[in-house]
DNA sequence: TTATCATATGAATATTTGTTCATATGTTCA
DNA sequence: TGAACATATGAACAAATATTCATATGATAA
């Protein structure tokens, strides 16, 4: 049971907050980086746009592993495709993802 | 299989991306961030410090259910923990994580 | 059209993960 | 010391997730 001198601060936290739904989208999204296939791949794509067989050669891993993440990655907006020929190019959404790895970066590398 | 004219991009983007070690931490980084639970606790911390059972309060789940979600963050370093007779007020360990959550707003809010 | 290559997808499986219940640990106060 | 409270933790279970295999789809070139 919360203490008598603490209800003031739980109730204005309550209504500081985000709402509930805008942080169940925010933990969806950051599920996305929470793989590390998924982290190799956008990784890899910081340099240039990649078909989905250099990918896999990249992480090691199967194409239809790939293929699958990369499917997660266009359903949360992080990747785009091009389709040349009968290849798929792959390419990062925007700079946000490259910053968001970056300080992700600099918090483990402390 | 690798085209020919592909073999020196996936080379050198091999030789370009951090060792694969700390891709799996940054994962396991980011895998934190991607529960809404420890997001909105994380959420719940930006204003105070605040014991479990105010956090639970708050994000209307088990005590016991936050206390098994606070040790996550903790070892992650994520959050660290002061006693006071007999609560545990916990606080965020750096302004990182409002910055990186900031970040992930702004994406899905666009 | 048919063969071949690149990619996508469905189903099955194994693993990981979050939550709960029950209970243990630790702290204060009578 | 013992009762009451706050928190932590182990075990069990349910749900979510990543990977693989097999195969479908889409595209090119012979």
């Amino acid at each position: 049971m919360i203490h008598d001198e603490h209800k003031d601060i739980v109730s204005h936290t309550k209504e500081k907050m985000p709402p509930t739904d805008t942080l169940f989208e925010l933990a969806d999204f950051f599920k996305v980086f929470g793989d590390s296939t998924r982290i190799r791949i956008m990784c890899a794509l910081f340099e240039q746009e990649l078909n989905v067989c250099c990918i896999a050669d990249i992480v090691g891993m199967e194409q239809s592993t790939v293929s699958h993440q990369l499917r997660v990655l266009r359903q949360e907006n992080l990747v785009k495709v091009r389709r040349e020929g009968k290849q798929s190019y792959y390419s990062l959404e925007d700079e946000h993802i490259q910053k968001i790895f970056e300080m992700g970066l600099e918090h483990i590398l402390e």
